[in-house]
DNA sequence: CCCACAAGTCGCT
DNA sequence: AGCGACTTGTGGG
């Protein structure tokens, strides 16, 4: 039987992030949780495919990357679980880089759906793979904060960390 | 299938 | 600043 997933931990100024993959590519990254993390180290790791390894540099070097406020060169493939629709919009963040935002309703506007704002909103919110597909740089209209699964806290910093003022 | 909700937005007071 | 109307995708009953 195949491995559905391999799950990793990058770790950070900012404590210990957790990354999940499938065959295809990174399915999913939490962040720290505050706790204790599943005693996942050496074991996962040695028996870890070695492709999944090269991801998870590419996905540790993003990850430090946005959290110093750097652009990063190279993401690990990914392989994001969702609707069609969240898709889109997971699709269309991507294309927000280091210190840019964008509104709900232009993201709305960009996958041609520009009355679905709110459905933009909880696509964001089911993002499975936060600061690597940018759901923080997403600002409302009014160029207000918006929320953040993360924690609004977590949001801010971020962007204060990419030079964004709000 | 119907109903309620959400990380929005716009207009009016 | 506050409030209501409008909208659309999603999840639960």
């Amino acid at each position: 039987m195949k491995t559905p997933f391999v799950e990793l931990t990058v770790k950070t100024d900012d404590g210990e992030f957790n990354a999940r993959y499938s065959e295809t590519g990174l399915t999913e990254l939490s962040f720290p949780a505050g706790k204790a993390k599943l005693p996942v180290s050496q074991a996962t790791r040695q028996r870890c495919p070695t492709k999944i390894l090269g991801w998870h540099r590419l996905t540790e070097a993003a990850l430090k990357a946005i959290l110093a406020g750097r652009q990063p060169k190279k993401f690990p493939p990914l392989d994001l679980a969702g609707t069609v629709f969240q898709k889109n919009v997971w699709q269309a963040l991507r294309k927000i880089l280091v210190g840019r935002t964008k509104s709900y309703g232009e993201i709305a506007q960009a996958i041609g759906r520009p009355k679905a704002v709110r459905a933009v909103g909880g696509a964001c919110g089911a993002n499975p793979v936060p600061v690597l597909v940018p759901c923080h740089r997403v600002l409302a209209a009014n160029g207000k904060i918006g929320g953040f699964s993360g924690g609004l806290e977590r949001k801010r910093r971020l962007l204060a960390r990419e030079g964004v003022k709000i």
